[in-house]
DNA sequence: ATTCATAATATGTGCGCACAAAACATGTCA
DNA sequence: TGACATGTTTTGTGCGCACATATTATGAAT
């Protein structure tokens, strides 16, 4: 049948193909790699390289001794970038600010305590502030940062350097979750927006950790108009 | 220095730690593969997968010739799985339904004829649909398919499977764009979605193509309360 | 100085091999 | 019957090699 040798992208394009054009079913069993390998007219490690992506790409699933499955629930797989704020207003051409509107040490609230995966209090740093776009409100930032994962934060000048950016430079995290959801603005978001009270704005929720400990929870209210979409 | 031989993951997490730690700052180039791989004392190709996956984390960039650096703008890269609608209302563990509001073949707004990139008009099947969860509303989409495209559709029965699925198993893509904001419910939407009027929801527009050849886009309009968030 | 062909270099791909590790199947023993 | 050890099967990882490909650097010719 074949002849010419198969790239990884051939081997992965022909198998997305027969699981995208019903050939193969959500379920279905694939031939393993070396019977593929065989047939495609390739190594194994070729095939590998394709499984690989198509089950990054979320399209089948491999488990060792159990082989490979079309995924039996199809779904749309989509990556966005989060940038550093500071970063995207940059990129948008627009000159970049920032107000420090609170910063306070305070007990966590039950909800942050839920969100970090924690069952005791924690003691944490609150810094609400603003970004701007050519000096119009951009996000709208209510952080908590677990001081006892992150002390060294006390000591940064917050007015200087964002808590967004100084955590991104200088945290790394291993686990790291995001929420999108609608909110409507109350009043006092409103002022701060520039907003319409009640109107409709987006907001990222952010949650990090290192290991096992928190770093830090952010509830980002996104300017109205405000839209994510996937990268390029 | 080092002697036991490292797991591609042991050279990724090294490299990711030099990263995060500043030891590397935005913008530095690495050494190249081979060296790294002499250094920590294992084979290129193992080094070669360690990068891969921190290319695709958008933790480095690489290029033939140009080397390995350090990605200039950090980013967090999120991955979102959206599922089949009814998989989605299913694994909540409630009962899902669909109602066909509408359903017309109608000449594409001008706002769907830019959303699939395209010039010249297009024939489009505008659907109308609210998919259910334990016989509240979920989501309401309007959706817009591109017949010439897509002229299967037409013979679909619509009442009975939603076009979201028919569309998902059917019609393989091999582009999709992804977007998500807040509106606030008009009138009509509220009732619909049995919402306050003005209530804040978050919408996820997607566009999906075949090669260069548009698909459908719709604009999903979610129930209050909804959230969307990265798969675990 | 500018343009263009050419060389040098780092990453990308492919192969074949060997062994590791997970997961499922089987059979033994109580 | 049930728990547990053992074997089998399939994917995962690692290595070393050769060559492909993209991109930058170099230098010649105008």
């Amino acid at each position: 049948m074949a002849e010419a040798r198969r790239s990884w992208r051939e081997v992965r394009d022909a198998i997305r193909a027969d699981i995208l054009s019903g050939r193969l079913s959500p379920g279905d069993r694939l031939p393993r790699d070396e019977d593929l390998a065989r047939r495609l007219n390739c190594a194994r490690s070729t095939v590998q390289r394709a499984m690989q992506d198509l089950s990054q790409a979320g399209l089948v699933e491999r488990r060792r001794r159990g082989g490979t499955r079309v995924r039996p629930d199809p779904v749309t797989r989509a990556t966005f970038d989060i940038p550093i704020t500071r970063h995207e207003v940059e990129a948008r051409g627009a000159r970049y600010g920032h107000q420090l509107i609170r910063a306070a040490e305070l007990p966590a609230p039950p909800a942050v305590v839920a969100a970090f995966d924690l069952h005791s209090p924690e003691r944490t740093l609150y810094v609400e502030a603003l970004h701007l776009a050519d000096g119009r409100p951009y996000i709208l930032e209510e952080r908590w940062i677990a001081t006892r994962t992150v002390p060294e934060i006390r000591a940064v000048d917050l007015t200087r350097i964002s808590a967004n950016e100084w955590l991104v430079l200088n945290r790394p995290y291993s686990r790291c979750d995001l929420r999108f959801y609608a909110i409507q603005a109350d009043p006092r978001v409103a002022r701060l927006m520039g907003a319409a009270p009640g109107a409709a704005l987006l907001v990222i929720e952010r949650t990090t950790w290192i290991g096992s400990e928190p770093i830090t929870t952010v509830r980002a209210i996104t300017a109205p108009g405000y839209q994510l979409q996937t990268r390029t």
